[in-house]
RNA sequence: GGAAGGGUGGCAGAGCGGGCGAUUGCGGCGGUCUUGAAAACCGCUGGGGGUAUAGCGCCCUCCGUGGGUUCGAAUCCCACCCCUUCCGCCA
């Protein structure tokens, strides 16, 4: 959500934005209603005035005076119960298109639709050569006995699975590893609900839009997480933060839950795409100024690329194009990592900088020392997602024997092992 | 799930139809005093919105949430949510 008075000042920006985003908005109207629910205020704020005031002077009145001023403010009351709702109306219908707004996209961000129009910030790593023919992850992991894509599935449908012996052990050291190098980095460690109300749903910027892909408990009205961001970004909801105490930087773990829905079809190959997955996801609340959230952003995306160094694997960083982009998004690193079974680099990692858009759904602010009140900055990005990121640690680290080595970073949560193997 | 009690400002805790956006205490900020600090004393100290903007100001709204009664609701009524305690169940 953006700042209505911004919108306000500069509708030929958000119409751009818009435009490079491929998002629909009826700004027109939006600005109309902006109008209309200014007129009303007026106009009832000045009723609501008259009221008051002249309630206040029925206990001083007697006889007549006293019922004539009854009648006349049970009148007016009536007058107000009817202009009332058309304010009700014309705010719920601007509320409704105030969470459409998108943010304008970061200069850095370049203009396109699709992938191909990400731009390539750097790539590090050397591609592996096999002097054999190397297998993919599902072939590895069936091969090895630690990935069971068949009764994953008959136990729970499509894109499930199960991890067995050192396949569950692997998921568990990177996920220890990862969530390890961000405690050094001062990060507070998070376990947090994966239940969530759709209130932090829509603060996060998921909703409206984003039900499709969520898993839905009408009953109890709660929704499954897509990913711990939800929880951990709206983990301050409401609240007035000590500008002392910013940035926060939070890493939070959790099962994630994703439909899917609309990628029938797609990535159906091992267990790239899937229903459910761990994660460990840094989530950072800084100051409203750009610097600070640029500094953040690139810190956090330096985070995910430490932990893909430490693991030897591959990879490169974009920064992804507009059309590409979430709404609320306003620049947005994807670090991919090589997967050679894809012979690609594939999204690992996906490092968002919000500005104020998500704080201003949340009510997330902070008090600046002169007294002010602000809202914050939110950002985000992955540590490890698990099991996508054991695709490119088997695949790339596999042996001509069949075993797969254990990069030397991760050996001391396996057990000092150095490789895993029949 | 059942029963009882309760949700008020950063915290504690009054108010239970009309100058109450809210007594008071703590905390915080500023000042007096002091070489400095503490103590003491004095003052200030919620959010959102509208209007006016050079600035002051004026107005509306918010006492868990949503409805209702009333000229007027933190205060009365209804529903829901949450918390605490006891019972039941349970990992």
């Amino acid at each position: 959500m953006l700042d209505l008075g911004f919108i306000r000042a500069n509708p030929q920006l958000i119409r751009e934005a818009a435009h490079q985003k491929g998002v629909v908005l009826d700004l027109e109207r939006l600005l109309a209603l902006d109008g209309e629910r200014r007129g009303l205020l007026v106009q009832i704020e000045g009723m609501r005035a008259e009221r008051n005031r002249r309630s206040q002077e029925i206990p001083g009145l007697k006889g007549g005076g006293r019922a004539q001023s009854i009648r006349d403010l049970r009148e007016l009351g009536a007058e107000l119960d009817s202009l009332e709702p058309a304010l009700e109306r014309v705010e719920s219908e601007l509320e409704g298109l105030l969470l459409q707004v998108p943010s304008p996209p970061h200069p850095d961000v370049p203009p396109g639709f699709d992938e191909s129009a990400n731009l390539l910030v750097r790539r590090w790593g050397e591609l592996p050569a096999y002097d054999f023919a190397p297998a993919d992850h599902l072939t590895l992991g069936e091969r090895l006995g630690i990935i069971d894509v068949t009764r994953g599935v008959r136990l729970s449908g499509s894109r499930q699975y199960v991890l067995r012996g050192d396949g569950m052990l692997l998921e568990r050291a990177v996920m220890n590893f990862a969530l390890d190098r961000l405690l050094r980095k001062g990060f507070i460690p998070l376990s947090v609900p994966m239940l969530i109300r759709p209130e932090a749903m829509r603060g996060t910027g998921y909703f409206p839009g984003g039900e499709e892909q969520c898993y839905a408990i009408p009953r109890d009205d709660l929704f499954l997480i897509g990913t711990a961001e939800v929880p951990v970004t709206a983990y301050h909801a409401g609240e007035i933060l000590d500008a002392a105490d910013l940035p926060l930087r939070y890493a939070g773990f959790s099962g994630c839950f994703r439909r899917e829905a609309g990628a029938a079809g797609r990535d159906t190959a091992g267990i790239y795409r899937v229903h459910q997955f761990y994660k460990v996801e840094q989530v950072v609340i800084t100051r409203a100024d750009p610097e600070a959230s640029e500094r953040e952003h690139e810190l956090i995306t330096a985070n995910a690329e430490e932990l893909l160094q430490a693991l030897e694997l591959p990879y490169r960083v974009v920064v992804v194009c507009a059309g590409e982009m979430g709404l609320g998004q306003v620049k947005k690193y994807d670090v991919e990592t090589w997967m050679p079974s894809r012979n690609a680099y594939s999204e690992t990692h996906s490092a968002s900088m919000f500005y104020d858009f998500q704080a201003r759904r949340l009510r997330l602010r902070y008090r600046e020392a002169g007294g002010e009140v602000i809202h914050c900055h939110t950002l985000n990005n992955t540590a490890a997602a698990s099991p996508r990121i054991l695709i490119p640690l088997l695949e790339v680290h596999q042996e001509a024997d069949g075993s797969v080595r254990i990069p030397v970073a991760l050996r001391p949560y396996l057990d000092g092992r150095a490789s895993i193997g029949p």
